[in-house]
DNA sequence: TTCCTGACTCCAG
DNA sequence: CCTGGAGCCAGGA
C-alpha cells in the first residue's frame, strides 16, 4: 500500500475492500484496524462516502458494521441497492442485516498476511 | 480558528 | 439488554 497519508488513505480502504472475495462481507472497524488506524472506523465510511464511480469500481455494499447491518445503505443510489447487490452474490439479507454474518465474515487481518 | 457532524466501536452503567 | 458518552479524524460552515 502507499506511503502517503491521507491521498493514499482512500486507496488504501479500496484495494482493500476489492479484495472482499464474492460472497464475503466485512466491516468497517476490521479495515481500520488492517490499515492501522484503530479505532477511525469512521473514517473508513467516509472514504466509502466518496468510493462511488471509481474505476475499478469499489464494492462497497460488503462493507457492514460490526453487526452486520447495512448502516450504509442510504449512501447509495437508492436504499434498497446495497441489499439487492448483496441478494445478487449470493448473500441473504433480513431486516437490514446479512443473514448468517458470522460465517461469511472476511477479516483481513486473517485472510491478508501484512 | 472553533464547532459540529458522521457508511463506527468500545466501554461503563 | 439497552443507552449514553468518549475516542477517532477529515471536512464543511
Amino acid at each position: 500500500m502507499s506511503n502517503n497519508k491521507h491521498e493514499s488513505f482512500f486507496n488504501d480502504v479500496y484495494d482493500v475492500v476489492r479484495l472482499i472475495p464474492t460472497g464475503r462481507v466485512t466491516s468497517y472497524g476490521a479495515i481500520a484496524k488492517y490499515l492501522s488506524i484503530g479505532r477511525a472506523a469512521r473514517m473508513v465510511g467516509w472514504a466509502m462516502n466518496a468510493a462511488h464511480g471509481q474505476n475499478p469500481p469499489v464494492p462497497a455494499q460488503r462493507v457492514v458494521n460490526r453487526n452486520g447491518m447495512l448502516t450504509g445503505k442510504h449512501h447509495f443510489k437508492t436504499p434498497y441497492e446495497m441489499e439487492e447487490l448483496l441478494q445478487l452474490e449470493g448473500i441473504n439479507v433480513i431486516n437490514d442485516r446479512v443473514v448468517n454474518f458470522e460465517t461469511i465474515f472476511w477479516d483481513p487481518n486473517e485472510e491478508l498476511s501484512l
